[in-house]
RNA sequence: GGCUCCAUCGUCUAAUGGUUAGGACACGGGCUUUUCAAGCCUGUAACGGGGGUUCGACUCCCCCUGGAGUCACCA
């Protein structure tokens, strides 16, 4: 089976959560079956425009090394471009396509114009609520004569074109839920072109899928209750639907769709909290869909592989931030010292181009899950922030035996071969040798040293330390802590 | 309220009629340890309720309950 997926957002400015892991699925789904994955723009909305929403858009698709086959694209000189056999790929441009299935529909007396007005539909709704009945189109434009119409055309009024929902009902198999079925007496007359002479979202997604020859629709849940509405403009237009697959919703904590007020929900937002790309679509991909039951960690290729829409769970998932963490840390200490560099660098104003830098950034991933929490760290390494002389003083020893330490390690680090400074192993062996021979305490002899050398209470080990400051550094910060106990 | 979808630890999930209901995050305890982190070992914690079907239900069916989504000239 070859795919044609498409992912289809209207252009708001952000890329939402949500979206990327439609997008996962869209791409999962194309990369596997060797079909396409297709990006549309839907701004049949003149009213929502933003501007520079595509460009950044696609922007985020390249953040996360994601490639499509097809739809707009950033060109180098910043404009928008586009590539594939089945353009344009935004809806704005696309108006003179759904001309001829909105005509149709009218000849065929499957839909019909509707002159009511914004404030009549809007006391309509109310005076339906106040009856306790539901809020749906009440037909009053359903039987105008086609001379009446015209006539009302030709004098500039305006209006709408409505479909004229049939009876019956309308079932479709859900890739991911199985049958689903409406009964049409619950089907609102939709409106499918606006006043602006614009398709709504229901046409010109119809068309679109037809035309763009898309095979499969995967979209959030809340779209489900809309579905009937394009099953009928299908059998109207006597189209064939694609599949459609409703995956489930990203939920607040408190179970609610995700919304701004109670969370991120863009990815850009995640970005730049200092999540990694990988991280972000390993979690999201993995949020409602399991591959295997003992396995956190994917691959792309592997969810790729392993990708089957049939196991994509039904209920909504609230998004566990303490696991992203735990998950963006497992990231991080894969990177290699390159990779991490080139990854922190926009979350610090420091230079890491260090080569100290650049040691300190090793040791200090491993208590860092976001990369917002670097530049923090790293501070101590490039200069020792001053500090409270009693700290150097371990718990179980005094101010008189933390000087003595100071001194004497100071002494033994000075003697050190530069090499043995290469390795943090060689150290330990180094310092332990040097504890054990002349029957010291750990704590005695590490803790002053470790704080001489952070500034810190809490901080990485003497070794680590070290290794990241190097001989010189470490004897002119021993001086220091001497001086200040002293 | 109508319609629709959904329902296993706090959270994400595994189980496709037969398991001591498994894993991950978080949390607790222990080991390691100069501190922090990591790591290792380990513990607490779930099938919403009621009916069926069946020799046997987390798994299938029905009802209830609960939650969510949706009811625009927004997508």
């Amino acid at each position: 089976m070859v795919t044609r997926t498409r992912i289809a957002p209207s252009p708001t400015g952000f890329m939402h959560i949500g979206t990327l892991r439609t997008v996962m699925f869209d791409y999962f789904l194309a990369r596997q079956t060797g079909g396409q994955f297709v990006v549309r723009i839907e701004d049949t909305d003149q009213a929502r425009l933003v501007a520079g929403a595509v460009e950044g858009l696609l922007n985020t698709f390249k953040k996360l090394d994601l490639d499509y086959d097809e739809g707009p694209v950033l060109l180098t000189d910043g404009t928008l471009g586009e590539k594939g056999d089945f353009g344009p790929y935004t809806q704005s441009q696309r108006l003179h396509l759904y001309k001829p299935y909105a005509d149709k529909l009218l000849t065929d007396g499957n839909a019909y114009v509707c002159f009511c007005t914004t404030e009549r539909l809007t006391e309509m709704r109310a005076a339906q609520m106040a009856a306790k009945q539901n809020p749906r189109y009440d037909r009053r434009c359903a039987a105008l004569s086609p001379d009446e119409v015209k006539a009302r055309q030709d004098a500039g009024e305006r209006y709408v074109v409505r479909m004229r929902i049939p009876e019956g009902e309308s079932r479709f198999v859900d890739a991911i839920r199985g049958e689903i079925s409406f009964n049409n007496a619950d089907v609102d007359d939709q409106v499918i072109v606006k006043s602006d002479g614009f398709a709504s979202y229901h046409l010109a997604v119809v068309v679109d899928d037809y035309l763009m020859k898309i095979s499969h629709v995967l979209r959030g849940e809340e779209w489900i209750s809309s579905t009937p509405k394009q099953i009928i403009l299908c059998e109207m237009l006597d189209i064939q639907m694609p599949i459609y697959a409703h995956v489930p919703l990203i939920l607040n904590p408190d179970k609610t769709k995700l919304s701004k007020r109670k969370g991120d929900v863009s990815v850009e937002s995640y970005l730049a909290k200092g999540y990694l790309p990988a991280t972000l679509i390993n979690f999201i991909s993995t949020l409602g869909f399991n591959p295997k039951a003992d396995q956190e960690i994917y691959e792309r290729a592997e969810l790729v592989k392993l990708f089957d829409l049939s196991k994509v769970s039904r209920a909504g998932a609230v998004m566990n931030i303490e696991k992203l963490d735990w998950m963006n840390h497992q990231y991080l200490m894969q990177l290699s010292q390159g990779e991490l560099v080139a990854v922190v660098q926009p979350f610090t104003t420091l230079d890491l181009s260090s080569l100290t830098l650049q040691k300190a950034l090793m040791i200090e991933r491993e208590r860092v899950s976001r990369l917002t929490e670097f530049a923090d760290k790293l501070s101590s390494y490039v200069s020792i922030a001053s500090y409270n002389p009693e700290v150097l003083v371990w718990k179980k020893s005094t101010k008189e035996d933390s000087l003595l330490q100071l001194t004497n390690i100071s002494n033994v680090l000075s003697l050190l071969e530069d090499a043995v400074f290469d390795s943090v192993t060689l150290l330990e062996a180094a310092i332990k040798e040097y504890i054990n021979s002349n029957g010291l305490q750990n704590g005695n002899v590490l803790w002053p040293l470790r704080v001489a050398l952070s500034g810190l209470e809490k901080s990485a080990s003497p070794y680590e330390l070290l290794w990241v400051l190097g001989k010189d550094e470490t004897l002119v910060r021993l001086q220091q802590a001497q001086k200040l106990i002293g």
